[in-house]
DNA sequence: CCAGAACTGTAACAATTGTCACGGAAATCC
DNA sequence: GGATTTCCGTGACAATTGTTACAGTTCTGG
């Protein structure tokens, strides 16, 4: 297991720890990880590629909350997790995916035992805060073609590539609203030179 | 100091410490705890009254997040102090308040601790983050007129009571649209018999 | 290659929400 | 009591978003 990734993290015996209790997993792209409702029985801590983490109504309406990236976790699994209640979001490999599954038991051992431990669990929580206040934001104080916009900005951010690879229905499940009302707003920002689209992919150009 | 409320959930020596290191604060309905940017010095702990949680935008919209109520405490606030981030939120008083004030000096040392306490945090957090989607629920996916049923529901819940104080004006603010909105949509409820409408006061009726 | 599926474009229209403009009623302040 | 402020009602209209319907295009699987 390579576990470089968290040697300026955590102090060696905590390292020592996850090699002993951590399972790796591999999780192939489009791949559901947890749903809602399920009972959360592992931590999953990302090693590679990328999880995202969104909310469902029961007409199927989706809405995207937050993507775990490279050494982070889910803060929603760690307190679902430790006090055993159903999950209130589903997860999905974004890409392709490896993670290391950690069981419940023992993260709630670890945080008393190590504090570079705690201080992850603190900083992960407080990160998904923030972003959960950043949706939040967006939804209620913005339009719809500024959330589309930030969606295309941050996606693009995260991939590290201009190049988006979603189809118009994806988008428009992410901002929970309709395919149709997408169409329309990038063919607006296509006419203003703002990107270009393809069939399954938008190209966005210099001046987004 | 009355530490009654927290015999079932705390521990004797966790009580003792309480004594020791929380001070009381008594706060006057609509006073401002906590401002957006202020850095965290004290975790708040309600005794009495309520807390008002919410976020503001540059142009003065604002939008509720939720309440914090006797023996519960801000989950945003822990993990803000605890790494020394400024609030991302704001807090006033509701109604007369009461607050043990916690120094966050302390509340990290407990964490190792103090089994119960750790409990206490993580249910906190988990609370908060329950609420935090059920905002973020209610804005994504229902319309205003649903929303504003909601708003009126759970305040009527939290107060205890069917009359609601509140003007047009601070509804409107704490589900971030305007005044016009609001009354429109009040006063339909009103020729539907779901409520009579006062100055400055909503009275729910029988079938709300 | 053909059939069907998935994806995109677009018009027309409906519903919801936001904004402006006012007037009147109720509370508050000298 | 009279002036001023705050609150509420309401009409008219604009902007945004949602819905329906349909056509054309590209991909995919036999």
């Amino acid at each position: 297991m390579d576990t470089s990734s968290f040697s300026k993290l955590f102090e060696p015996e905590l390292i020592q720890q996850l090699v002993i209790n951590a399972k790796p997993v591999s999780i192939e792209a489009g791949q559901k990880l947890l749903n809602m409702g399920d009972m959360v029985k592992h931590i999953p801590l990302v090693l590679k590629g990328r999880l995202r983490v969104s909310r469902m109504e029961e007409d199927g309406r989706e809405l995207l909350l937050y993507y775990v990236n490279p050494i982070e976790s889910c803060a929603m699994t760690f307190t679902c997790c430790m006090q055993q209640y159903p999950s209130e979001i589903q997860a999905e490999a974004e890409d392709d995916t490896e993670i290391l599954a950690i069981p419940i038991a023992v993260m709630d051992e670890w945080l008393v035992k190590y504090p570079t431990w705690k201080a992850f669990v603190m900083k992960t929580i407080r990160g998904r805060f923030h972003e959960l206040l950043g949706t939040i934001d967006q939804i209620a104080f913005h339009k719809l073609d500024e959330r589309l916009i930030h969606f295309l900005r941050e996606n693009s951010k995260a991939s590290g590539s201009a190049l988006i690879n979603l189809s118009h229905e994806q988008i428009a499940a992410n901002l929970a609203t309709s395919r149709e009302v997408v169409s329309r707003l990038l063919k607006k920002l296509e006419n203003d030179k703002k990107l270009l689209l393809y069939r399954n992919q938008i190209k966005l150009l210099r001046d987004f």
